[in-house]
DNA sequence: GAGACCTTGCAGTGT
DNA sequence: GCAAGGTCTC
């Protein structure tokens, strides 16, 4: 059937269209306001269409705005469209602004969502296909994790070499990859001390067994069951008329292939995407899979969308000035109307910690309006980070002045181990056979079952072939274990049977549930820990079984905290944002600080070593996403020295500064480092601890360290810029040698300050070696260029 | 069996 | 610097 006759055959199945005829009435209100090409982008309805979007170029406008076309010009129904997204967050933005698009005309689209939301309700449908019954459960990493560990333990491998998460990882690679045990190829299946095959195919038979997937099985199961059986498929593909794809960049195989299967009937396939932005290599995304895209749907329109509305002119221009390093993009060229705006400012500084408390500063003064800037509101600042370790200098900081902030995507609710524990006892309610979850709580509460207790019921439950609380039954009933123990399991094992019947008898699930918790003894167990975190534990107990008065029943509530695992409420409050650079991904702010640009940790130096190249450029993308984030102010930081595992190290300015286009860019002079570009230049490259830079030695290491630090290609960039901008000091800027004279003199008795230990009195002095009895550090050695006089150093605020 | 204490490994990103 | 896991003691 060719696209005409197809969209023929379904007006005249669907009577005159009201769509048509009210869009016929009212124009195209949802085409206004498009450029050329977004217009181009919406109104290619049929066939494949590839939209390239740049960043800021208003790919989601373009997107929604296709809906709400397909809609009114009566192409397809609400439920005939199938648009796929990769979080929730995007999957929610997306409903929204179609419902406002369309008017609360349709009934929302049933089948919009993430990739993994969809999958799930696809493969409930025809669970039975794969061995699995429609109210399997998700399994989360935790639970996935206890599992491999239990089969490793009965293939008897050594946990310390060979350890669960690396066998989960590859599972999730391969699966990733679309590839079932059956399919893995050899030179895979020989990994993971050459039994990855074998352990792969066990564990997936202990899912069946438990009736339980994993988050890549819910994609992978689907390509599975459309592969094998025609008829499934083609019902699907009847259903869907209109595929839409957002961030195609990072689909990987397995999103690929079920993508493939449902659109190559119709090929009515639009996806969005940029590869520039493409930063899930780690979690199997394919570029080539957006690269490929005309090759796999031949005669595809491509559509560029190159306009960008978001950022200012130098804003723009350090962004495409860092990803024209990398090989191998589309290529596309971003322009903008919008004004040059500030320079990107770039500074380095002492340490982490110094780093964060500048960015408070500046958070401060950018709420207040400073440097005749508009005042601007903490919900438009946002600082982004690489890795989620960083964020905790920030919190550490804005706790201690107040700074109201939202940290997003950091440590999950349904993580936390009291909602982790609840669930568990929830799940027991839904499916008493749930083994993993039994395992989780059987002992918690403290029941007196400990290990021994623990392995009996799992011999007796496995010699029997039934699930543990089955077996647990037995091994009380054959009392085979200790009373005290025995006693307090049976009562377990009473309350759970009961907790089941009155779920199915449809008891409310919110007083079910608190009711468990009550009657399993869980609540009581944190009422009566005297810890100083049990108030909030049961605090967020609290919460949990409040959310779960938005879900139909318990199953409908662990179906959702599977896939999405976010609170979702959000206290209102003007708040900076933190978070890291993949979570920032398809945001926008005003004002963003983008801190911790030293190679090591940014680009990471695992991706590097990992992926080589390829990885250096997926980092690099992961800075042009960061840098395309910014509306108007844009702040990229450094610092010479960071806390690793507890320790001082010292850090090397990121590569990606150098590739900072340099009339783009303002080059500030860090605080507290007295001097400027000198006073700077001590503490970069330094080999140790602030603290110890204090003893000779150290200093002698320092300084090697320190030439080190100006072959730095970043380093040399950002002392050459500094030359430029301070043209009365160029000596300054480029030497190597420690001016001591700058040095002032301290007495004894001095009040100094010390970046690292915070106030003193000079209790000695030798040379530039003084001696100083800190209020909180106690007495330390330092080197007097390390101190600043406490009164009158207005750029060292405490 | 439970809690205190010590050792170890770790933190890269997330549906 | 911290959490998880192991070991030791009651």
């Amino acid at each position: 059937m060719t696209q005409a006759e197809d969209h023929e055959a379904f007006e005249d199945a669907s009577a005159p269209s009201l769509s048509q005829r009210a869009m016929a009435a009212r124009g195209t209100p949802h085409l206004d306001g498009l450029n050329r090409p977004q217009r181009e982008a919406v109104e290619a309805l049929d066939g494949p269409v590839l939209v390239l979007a740049g960043a800021g170029t208003g790919k989601t406008k373009a997107l929604t705005c296709r809906i709400a076309h397909l809609l009114a010009t009566g192409r397809a129904k609400p439920w005939e469209i199938l648009a796929v997204t990769f979080t929730n967050k995007a999957a929610r933005e997306m409903k929204h602004r179609v419902g406002q698009l369309v008017g609360g005309a349709i009934e929302g689209m049933p089948w919009l969502g993430t990739f993994h939301s969809l999958g799930n309700r696809i493969l409930r449908r025809h669970a039975e296909l794969v061995g699995l019954e429609s109210n399997f459960t998700i399994l989360d990493t935790d639970d996935q994790l206890r599992l491999l560990k239990q089969l490793l333990q009965a293939e008897g491998i050594d946990e310390k070499r060979w350890p669960p998460r690396l066998l989960a990882g590859l599972i999730d690679r391969w699966k990733n990859r679309g590839w079932t045990p059956e399919a893995l190829p050899p030179d895979e299946a020989s990994g993971f001390n050459r039994r990855g095959g074998e352990l792969y195919a066990a564990y997936q038979r202990r899912l069946k067994e438990l009736n339980a997937v994993d988050f890549g099985d819910l994609l992978l199961h689907c390509v599975t069951i459309f592969r094998t059986h025609d008829d499934v498929l083609e019902q699907w593909r009847r259903r869907f008329r209109y595929i839409l794809v957002d961030e195609y960049q990072d689909t990987n195989v397995a999103q690929y292939l079920w993508l493939r299967l449902l659109g190559d009937g119709h090929r009515n396939v639009c996806c969005v995407g940029d590869d520039d932005q493409s930063i899930y290599g780690w979690r199997g995304a394919e570029v080539g899979n957006i690269l490929r895209f005309e090759k796999d749907f031949p005669g595809a329109t491509v559509v560029r969308l190159e306009q960008n509305y978001r950022s200012t002119a130098n804003i723009l221009a350090a962004a495409s000035g860092v990803i024209r390093a990398n090989e191998g993009r589309l290529g596309k060229t971003l322009w903008t109307e919008a004004d040059q705006g500030e320079k990107v400012r770039l500074i380095g500084h002492w340490d982490g910690e110094e780093e964060a408390r500048w960015i408070g500063e500046e958070i401060e003064a950018m709420r207040r309006g400073t440097r005749g800037l508009e005042p601007l509101g903490l919900d438009g600042m946002a600082i982004l980070v690489r890795a989620s370790f960083q964020m905790r200098a920030f919190e550490d900081r804005f706790l201690t002045i107040g700074l109201p902030y939202r940290v997003i995507g950091g440590p999950r609710f349904y993580e936390r181990m009291e909602v982790r524990d609840a669930m568990a006892y929830f799940r027991l309610a839904v499916s008493p056979a749930d083994d993993l979850a039994f395992e989780r709580i059987v002992n918690t509460p403290k029941r007196g079952l400990g290990d021994k207790a623990q392995q009996t019921v799992q011999v007796v439950a496995r010699e029997a072939g039934v699930p543990l609380v089955e077996g647990a039954a037995l091994v009380v009933e054959r009392e085979m274990i200790p009373a005290k123990g025995r006693n307090r399991l049976r009562t377990l094992l009473e309350g759970i049977a009961r907790w089941h019947a009155a779920s199915e008898a449809g008891e409310p699930h919110v007083e079910l549930a608190e009711r468990i918790l009550d009657e399993s003894g869980y609540t009581g167990m944190w009422q009566g820990d005297k810890s100083p975190e049990a108030p909030g534990r049961l605090e967020n107990l609290k919460e949990l079984v409040q959310a779960l008065d938005e879900f139909e029943n318990l199953q409908g509530f662990l179906e959702h905290v599977a896939l999405v695992m976010d609170a979702g409420s959000e206290d209102g409050g003007e708040k900076v944002s933190i978070m890291t650079l993949h979570a920032a991904k398809g945001l926008e702010f005003p004002a963003v600080f983008l801190p911790g640009w030293e190679d090591g940790l940014f680009p990471s130096q695992r991706s590097m070593d990992e992926s080589g190249m390829k990885g250096l450029e997926e980092e690099r993308r992961l800075a042009y996403v960061g840098l395309t984030r910014a509306r108007e102010r844009l702040t990229v930081s450094f610092a010479a020295n960071r806390m690793v595992f507890g320790r001082w190290q010292n850090a090397l300015p990121s590569r990606f500064i150098d590739e900072l286009p340099a009339e783009h860019v303002e080059v500030l002079t860090p605080p507290g480092l007295y001097g400027g570009a000198h006073g700077a230049a001590a503490g970069f490259g330094a080999a140790t601890a602030p603290g110890a830079a204090a003893t000779p030695e150290s200093e002698l290491e320092a300084r090697a360290a320190r030439a080190d630090a100006y072959a730095s290609p970043g380093w040399k960039r950002m002392q050459a810029r500094r030359g430029e901008r301070q043209l009365g000091q160029p000596r300054e800027a480029s030497s190597l040698v420690i001016d001591v004279e700058a040095v002032p003199a301290y007495e004894i008795g001095e009040r100094v300050f010390h970046q690292k230990f915070g106030y003193g009195r000079v209790e000695d002095a030798e040379g530039d070696k003084l001696t100083v009895a800190f209020e909180k550090a106690g007495v330390k050695r330092v080197v007097a260029r390390f101190l600043t006089a406490a009164d009158g150093a207005g750029d060292v605020p405490f």
